[in-house]
DNA sequence: CCAATAATAGCACGATCGTTCGTATTTTTT
DNA sequence: AAAAAATACGAACGATCGTGCTATTATTGG
């Protein structure tokens, strides 16, 4: 069988990786240890070596299942929301609470790598890294596009100017609220992202804003 | 002689750590290695080692030089603008500018290692991160709340607020520029900090703006 | 010029790092 | 039931980590 997910040591790797997705978001994928991930996981250190074969390997499968947290964790709640305006919101506020929930102990796994990749030598680990966060600029930039399309937004919004700006103050919130232990950093990340749409905001997109912040009684 | 300023270790020691602050911005206060500072002094790493007593005080001594460096590169330029609307638009754009002259080699110092500690183990090493951190963030909003009291921004405007979206656009330009070699992204940060000052501006506040972008001919 | 002191080097330590290898145990397939 | 494959373990490797101790070399003050 070429898949392992009926094999039982699917299992175990999934449960060495999702512990060392929760190490890596505190202590960085570099600080990623085998021998210490070992202890945790109540085996050997060879042994769990031998899932991965090398700690490149195991770096590259901690990241997919970062991802796959991740997009179960923000992308998929946001996607209920209406493509657009809507949409954009729900991505913003699925991501806030993603990191008040603490789905990663550290804050935000790709946040974290990104900071601890950005300047180093090029590799695959950096690669993938950067390659998972454009691809949530893009789709931060793609809701803004529909959101054009759909008269939401005012045509002179700049699409990954406005993703930019977005990203900027929920990056800025997860790091402000680890470091300070200061929660009320979420709500003034929330301010900036409702403030942001707002003042692009077309006279519709502004129905659409305050439908998300009263939501109509279920007819 | 109670001071080392005089003594030959001292310049020696200096040396080390500007060398420290290099490199720790690219791997990280962590990542920072006695042995291979050592190997890149071209000094023994026992020799190296005796200048501080343990890894703790070598990372708050690079912490130090570090600091000494941000606020030469970043403060003191700064200081020369007028206090107030004017001194807040110059630390945006020395920051900016530090970042995109590359003072450090990895980008911001700080921000680095804020991403790196954010969320471990308290310490003094996280404690005078999250000081430095917070001198930072007290100097954008001090000068925000001079540009009140001169009334270059309204009433209505939050401090705090304003600080921490200058802060995000600022952080995020710092991660994005490095990760995707993209320099367009410090004027994406430029473009981000002009909307806010210019949105948060009294009719006063504009005109120093306009001034800033059109200095007036030395009478 | 000599004694005191500061600065560096050499060496070794225990710990931990990623990695390899051989082997035993379990699970799956034939 | 036998064979094959998957899974885990224990031991050891060379390298590097931070950290001590001791000797040696520079520098400085009397």
């Amino acid at each position: 069988m070429s898949s392992r997910s009926s094999q039982v040591g699917a299992r175990t790797r999934d449960v060495i990786l999702q512990a060392a997705a929760d190490v890596a978001s505190v202590e960085g994928l570099e600080g990623l240890s085998i021998g210490r991930l070992a202890v945790q996981m109540g085996m050997s250190k060879s042994g769990l070596f031998a899932h991965f074969g090398s700690k490149e390997e195991l770096q590259l499968a901690t990241i997919e299942v970062a991802r796959k947290r991740y997009v179960r964790e923000v992308l998929v709640p946001a996607m209920t929301a209406e493509p657009g305006l809507a949409a954009l919101h729900a991505l913003c506020q699925s991501f806030l609470s993603y990191v008040e929930r603490g789905v990663f102990p550290g804050g935000c796994f790709f946040a974290a790598a990104m900071a601890e990749f950005d300047a180093k030598t090029e590799g695959p680990v950096r690669d993938r890294i950067a390659y998972c966060q454009s691809l949530w600029m893009t789709s931060l930039e793609h809701s803004i596009e529909i959101a054009k399309q759909k008269r939401q937004l005012r045509a002179s919004v700049d699409p990954r100017q406005l993703a930019f700006e977005l990203e900027g103050a929920m990056l800025a919130a997860n790091w402000y609220v680890h470091m300070f232990s200061d929660p009320s950093y979420m709500e003034r990340a929330r301010e900036s992202v409702r403030s942001h749409l707002v003042r692009g905001a077309t006279p519709t997109g502004l129905r659409v804003l305050q439908t998300l912040d009263h939501p109509p009684p279920p007819s």
